[in-house]
RNA sequence: GCCGGGGUGGGGUAGUGGGCAUCCUUGGGGACUGUGGAUCCCCGGACCCGGGUUCAAUUCCCGGUCCCGGCCCCA
């Protein structure tokens, strides 16, 4: 009779249930708990802005990767295709703000790709930055923020965080006179996609000789902890300046981050982001197993604030999505339906049972417990039904009988007992409930 | 934009060139005019769309569409 449903969803979007949304919702309130005990402030700005925001930045290619329209006005405009520009916006148009200025939010993110495993054309992501300070500490803060938000979702040591630093990367290109730069890192970026055949022809183009091939493929297979990567990069260009100073800072960044989050950060020069505007340090979090893509990426991007406003503003920060962090909790059973809260259910056999009902109820909410009023009008064993299928652990019950009696029935869902309650000593009987059920869920 | 694999009730499935299709689950109702999770009964609900082959297509062929996965890209 129904056949076909005559709206679907468009391609790359997500209808979120309950049963999703509970979970999504829970993790978002921890990862704002978890910036705001580091002081980062919340933040919020609109979903459509000006196209130019990421011409500017991004040049052309970005066109065709965007949700962008023509509106009334003759404007063009454009769905969020990510959230640092519009963070900027809003910083450098604010040079009252004392620094360092700690931010997040959490901004839906449009992208007209092909959907696959872990990427939606629309997602929610948790975006953090950290303007003013350009040290090895402002850095390693960032990075320790967004691990102890995974750390707060029961991700604990499930994931890898990966470094790098674009300034070395810079340096290692100079130093075997590789000139274009931006399709040297396009190449290593994909390194992990393409095998080493590959890799070395592709390199060679930019690279000039094999010895150069050889040298940056050496680098870029390997990935391990600071004291071991920066080694190599030593031997392999020991009289080069510009390269021991920044893997000073690598080091430095990552013996805090060490320090910090309890967990040593991977080297790996073949993380450099795609992203054009990133100036200095460079991370990826990972899945330990490498099932995923990645589950958030972030840098340090000096010299954006500049291009939009003329004065440069130190900058690092991440963008979290969740839809790959919803897989890595679900993978690892941290996906669950909703805390324990207790909840009551009110079944009411007559007017004057609805009328009881409402008292009841609104005695309940006061007190902060979840009170559902059944609606049905059906009989009390179908109520009945409802309230056990509702998860309520207590079941009020009131009708003409309890009328007469000026009460309210009371049943518990989990034992089964059965009690009258007076209206009058409702209040204290909810209070007692309360402390019973506080006790049973935390035995 | 490109490549591969798939589409049977809301979800999961069985099956067939020939009687508008199996089972489970979910939903609604009842047994149960004042008591839930069990059991039993009843009801609702599907062959993605279009064309072709055929006496006959849900089944075979072609095209489309949608879903899933991958490429590109990941700002």
């Amino acid at each position: 009779m129904s056949g076909k449903l005559k709206y679907e969803r468009l391609r790359g979007f997500r209808d979120l249930y309950p049963e999703d949304m509970e979970p999504k919702d829970r993790f978002f309130e921890n990862a704002k708990k978890v910036a705001r005990s580091f002081g980062y402030s919340m933040i919020d700005y609109p979903s459509l802005e000006s196209i130019e925001l990421y011409l500017d930045k991004s040049g052309e290619e970005l066109l065709g990767q965007t949700f962008s329209f023509t509106d009334k006005g003759g404007r063009n405009v454009t769905l969020l295709p990510e959230a640092t520009p519009s963070v900027m916006r809003m910083l450098t148009s604010r040079k009252d703000l004392p620094r360092p200025v700690r931010w997040f939010g959490i901004p839906k993110i449009w992208r007209y790709e092909e959907p696959q495993s872990g990427r939606v054309r629309e997602h929610f992501q948790f975006n953090a930055d950290l303007f003013g300070p350009d040290s090895p500490a402002a850095d390693a803060e960032i990075i320790t923020l967004a691990s102890d938000i995974l750390d707060s979702c029961g991700l604990n040591g499930k994931f890898h965080i990966k470094l790098n630093n674009r300034k070395l990367m810079d340096s290692i290109l100079e130093a075997i006179n590789v000139d274009n730069i931006p399709k040297a890192f396009s190449i290593i970026d994909r390194f992990h996609k393409i095998d080493v055949e590959e890799f070395r022809r592709s390199f060679l183009s930019v690279a000039g000789n094999e010895g150069n091939v050889d040298k940056v493929l050496d680098l870029v297979r390997e990935k391990g902890p600071a004291e071991q990567i920066c080694l190599k990069i030593e031997e392999a260009f020991a009289d080069n300046g510009n390269i021991s100073e920044t893997i000073e800072r690598l080091k430095q960044t990552s013996a805090l981050i060490r320090e910090y989050t309890g967990n040593e950060p991977y080297i790996d020069l073949s993380v450099v982001r795609g992203l054009s505007y990133y100036t200095g340090t460079v991370f990826e979090f990972s899945d330990a197993e490498g099932q995923f893509r990645s589950i958030l990426g972030g840098g340090r991007y000096d010299s954006l604030a500049g291009n939009i406003s003329g004065t440069d503003i130190p900058a690092v920060g991440f963008g979290m999505g969740d839809v790959v962090v919803e897989l890595m909790m679900k993978k690892y059973g941290k996906w669950n339906a909703s805390e324990n809260i207790m909840k009551a259910y009110l079944v009411s056999t007559s007017p004057a049972g609805t009328h009881i009902c409402l008292k009841v109820a609104k005695s309940l909410r006061e007190n902060g417990i979840v009170a559902i009023s059944d609606l049905s009008g059906r009989s009390i064993s179908n109520q009945m039904k409802n309230a056990s299928s509702s998860g309520a652990s207590i079941a009020f019950i009131a009708g003409d009988r309890e009328k007469e009696s000026h009460s309210v029935t009371v049943k518990d869902m989990q034992t089964g007992s059965q009690t009258s309650v007076k209206l009058e000593s409702l209040e204290s009987f909810v209070f007692s409930k309360i402390q019973e059920f506080r006790q049973r869920i935390s035995t």
